[in-house]
DNA sequence: TATATTAGCGTCACTTTAACGCTAAGTAAC
DNA sequence: GTTACTTAGCGTTAAAGTGACGCTAATATA
């Protein structure tokens, strides 16, 4: 057996999935890179782990210092290990993705990208690296985890109408929901919680205004869509 | 920004939760180990990855190595980077878990461990490392997998009858569930085929044997446990 | 032949779901 | 004001799904 110390490693890094929803579309937040590789081409955000920090930290520092976000919604994914997923050499990455609202933070490129921009994640240009698949991976994460836990909210305002969460929802798992029967489950799940106040300044009916329900107990609700049939 | 080969790396390894059901009971593979650290204590298997591996590769070989073990149900579970997870230093582990029948396989210890044994998860020893936690999530998912995705019939014999399947599930899921409701989910959902054969040699009825449906779509079929209420 | 036990099939009340109708509340046009 | 239009909120119903459980068949053994 090898001391421990001889052992090679593979650099370790993580990338980040970062979906933000606004004018009802869905979209990630991607870089466009300075560097080789893949230089001028647009990637996920990313960076290596410094030894001190744990994965979260890593994500939270490339959050913070490439993006200027903070306290988020952040979830590990899945960790790729292709052995050629990067030209420089060994890198493995650990795929997290984050639900940020995107009205909350004002997003400026730092010294490492060119630019940083939202992309509809119907309308991506080709990615570097093996980052389309972890995109793919993350998106199809969003949509299973939607049905059966309250993610939404991570996405919208703190007070946001029913209707808004409805058009969300139909957004994420592009597909229709019938209006009356969300209206039930999600009411039915305790899953929100009336403020008694209605949004004003719109052109027809005035729509009551909801927050989260913290108190939420897990397995409360499902959400089918109708492929599960 | 540094060179990219200026940045240290923590020590990359994998850990395997190793499932198997056999005598109406689901069990874990835990190694006693013969170095320090934990020496003399159980642990899951795992080992370091090696540059020119997968993280799969790895978890095969120590399957065939350490278990002697060769084409087994595997998936990716989480990454696990606590920085105080192994007092030898920084490593962080993706860990895995396995499902075998155990009647397929002769388990025999390697030269790295004083003894490997299976243990009925409802009592397990102490663990080294972060190892029981690494265990728990592996268990939820299996858990959590087996109501909505057919991976029961990695831990059967290739035939089995409905009522082994079923207690299959009421092993792992820890709850009762009623023979006849579980009979008619599993039918209705194409989940297995009836080979027309009949399990011989029994004290009683002889009740039909069945296999896997390799054809089953996705989405077909989900069970609930009494809990979901 | 009777008994005990597991296997397989069926029934029913209750709940959940999908589809969709109807009215209320607001704005804008006249 | 009145009418028209649109979104919001509430309700209804038929069909499907679910849980609880009864009944009979098949087999070994006493």
């Amino acid at each position: 057996m090898k001391a421990f110390h001889e052992y090679k490693n593979p650099s370790l890094a993580v990338d980040l999935v970062v979906f933000g929803y606004h004018n009802n579309t869905l979209s990630v937040l991607l870089l466009n890179r300075k560097d080789e590789p893949y230089k001028d081409q647009w990637t996920l955000p990313g960076g290596f782990l410094q030894m001190e920090e744990t994965l979260r930290d890593t994500c939270e520092r490339i959050l913070y210092t490439k993006l200027g976000m903070n306290k988020v919604f952040l979830e590990q994914l899945y960790t790729f290990d292709e052995p050629e997923r990067d030209p420089r050499g060994r890198v493995i990455a650990v795929g997290h993705y984050a639900l940020i609202n995107p009205s909350k933070f004002q997003i400026v490129a730092g010294t490492m990208a060119n630019d940083v921009k939202w992309f509809n994640v119907k309308h991506l240009p080709a990615l570097g690296f093996d980052h389309k698949h972890i995109f793919q991976v993350a998106l199809q994460r969003l949509r299973s985890k939607i049905l059966y836990y309250p993610v939404g909210f991570e996405l919208l305002d703190e007070l946001f109408t029913i209707t808004e969460l409805h058009e969300l929802y139909e957004c994420i798992l592009e597909t229709k929901l019938d209006r009356r029967n969300f209206r039930r489950k999600i009411l039915d799940a305790a899953y929100i919680i009336n403020t008694g106040t209605k949004r004003e300044g719109l052109k027809n009916r005035h729509p009551e205004l909801y927050r989260f329900n913290k108190q939420l107990k897990k397995n409360s609700f499902h959400i089918n869509t109708p492929e599960d049939e």
